[in-house]
RNA sequence: GGCCCCGUCGUCUAGUGGUUCAGGACGUCAGGCUUUCAUCCUGAAAAUCGCGGGUUCGAAUCCCGCCGGGGUCACCA
């Protein structure tokens, strides 16, 4: 049998990490499987309906490198798959039941008659489940606006579009007695069930948008790559069997299954996450590095090329938003603050200057050289020498290594940088 | 509250009756490297496996009870 899965989000207002969570199983088991993922629209509830929420769906899980086989966007032969699209299946679905005795008509929506019989099935990671029939109550199928109901749907598009495993969050455990119901009742063989572990925040509440980072765009504007979120979500309620932490897509695809899945809830440690992001960032080579630091750099260039000076920062940063505290005073002169200086820093500077000025042929080489000996000769602490010039040249007392910082601005930026802070230092003597 | 699910270091986890008085990772702390910050390297603290009973020669691993946490109870998805 073909294996067949997909995922079913609501357009509500953007990508829910979560979203992408169950996505990623989803992708990776029917990839395993050699077989499909279909992307399914939820958008029965008209009044929650956002537009461009869709887009957002797409745009968040297409940049953590998630495809699907079938959805609105792509099509596919059991479409339509916006299930805005589809109310005349419900409505001919809906209707067989109430024939049958399954359901029937109440002011002015459908409601299914259950049962009552105990529903039970075989969770693929949490084993047997089962319900006491009088939990069931009768539901309804058919709103009165001619929109199906939530539960309906889902059974009617999981049997049309040959679902073979559910793969979903935990929360809806509680609703699968009543989609069992559902399935009895059409006379159909009901698809594998696979419950996913909900993410929690730090307070062990389900993420929630209120108050917890969820957004997928979010997370991009912030500086986390793709690769790192999606590695750390593979990492929540799934380890790999060799116990490797760093590993991509392709890996988990490998080493999938289900019942290696954890059933508790984990909590999404937004410091692991950084941790992995800085790992990819340092594995990426310059020349990519550089076009996603330019990405999050709030000022344009100016002739200092960000491939230049990106290598710089590798080491430095676990998100890209840090970037651009770190390198703007390449392309915009710093406010020198002068508290920030020791005592001996007019001679550090006064020193620096002279010696950098005499340099003929501008490279590393050259400033590394003239630095070492100018320190012997005065006698300088290296550390203090080396913190005078930083804080003359940035304003600040973290940086990129200071001398390939210094060839990257220039010699007469750097000069011209030397002296206005030695001018200010002059100023603020007579002060005390 | 009813029903359902879950319970190993602060966090993510390994571990499915016996070289485990519990291994790895993040974080934390200490040290090394170092012109800052990082990276990198070394080391440390950190779970009496929620608690209490069983079963067994032997349990984190099986059973029962309790406690704790979470989810869900809509013409929302």
């Amino acid at each position: 049998m073909m294996i067949r899965t997909r995922i079913a989000p609501s357009p509500t207002g953007f990508a829910h990490v979560g979203t992408a969570y169950t996505a990623i199983f989803n992708y990776a088991y029917a990839r395993k499987g050699k077989g499909k993922l279909v992307l399914r629209l939820e958008d029965t509830d008209v009044k929650r309906k956002v537009k461009g929420a869709e887009e957002a769906v797409y745009a968040g899980l297409s940049w953590l490198g998630i495809t699907w086989d079938e959805g609105p966007d792509k099509g596919g032969k059991f479409g339509p798959y916006r299930q805005s699209e589809r109310l005349e299946i419900y409505k001919k679905k809906a209707d067989a039941l109430v024939r049958s005795g399954d359901a029937f008509e109440d002011e002015g929506a459908i409601r299914f008659k259950n049962s009552g019989s105990d529903m039970e099935w075989t969770d693929k990671v949490r084993g047997k489940i089962s319900f006491p029939g009088g939990e069931v109550r009768d539901f309804v199928i058919m709103k009165s606006d001619g929109y199906p109901t939530y539960n309906f749907a889902v059974v009617v598009d999981d049997i049309e579009m040959k679902i073979t495993h559910v793969i979903r969050g935990e929360e809806h455990i509680s609703n699968t007695p009543r989609q069992l119901a559902l399935y009895k009742a059409f006379g159909v063989q009901p698809p594998e069930f696979a419950h996913l572990p909900t993410l929690r925040n730090a307070e062990h509440k389900k993420l929630s948008k209120r108050g917890d980072a969820v957004d997928l765009g979010a997370f991009r504007k912030e500086g986390y790559l793709p690769e790192a979120l999606v590695n750390f979500l593979c990492l929540l309620g799934w380890s790999h069997p060799d116990e490797k932490e760093v590993f991509g897509l392709d890996e988990f695809i490998k080493h999938l299954s289900l019942d290696r899945i954890k059933k508790a809830g984990p909590i999404f440690d937004i410091k692991k996450l950084d941790w992995l992001n800085g790992i990819y960032i340092r594995n990426k080579d310059n020349k990519d590095l550089a076009h996603l630091v330019n990405e999050h750099v709030t000022n344009d260039v100016s002739g200092t090329s960000v491939e230049e000076v990106a290598p710089l920062i590798k080491d430095r940063v676990n998100k890209l938003s840090e970037a651009n505290d770190l390198l703007e005073f390449f392309w915009s002169a710093p406010q020198v603050g002068k508290e920030l200086f020791g005592d001996e820093s007019p001679r550090h500077l006064a020193s620096a200057a002279r010696v950098l000025g005499e340099i003929k042929n501008w490279n590393l080489g050259q400033v590394n050289k003239k630095f070492a000996g100018e320190i012997k000769k005065k006698k300088f602490k290296t550390g203090d020498f080396y913190m005078s010039l930083r804080i003359a040249l940035s304003g600040k007392k973290i940086t990129p290594p200071i001398n390939e910082s210094i060839v990257i601005l220039g010699q007469d930026k750097v000069l011209h940088r030397l002296e206005e802070a030695q001018k200010a230092l002059l100023e603020m003597q007579p002060a005390d």
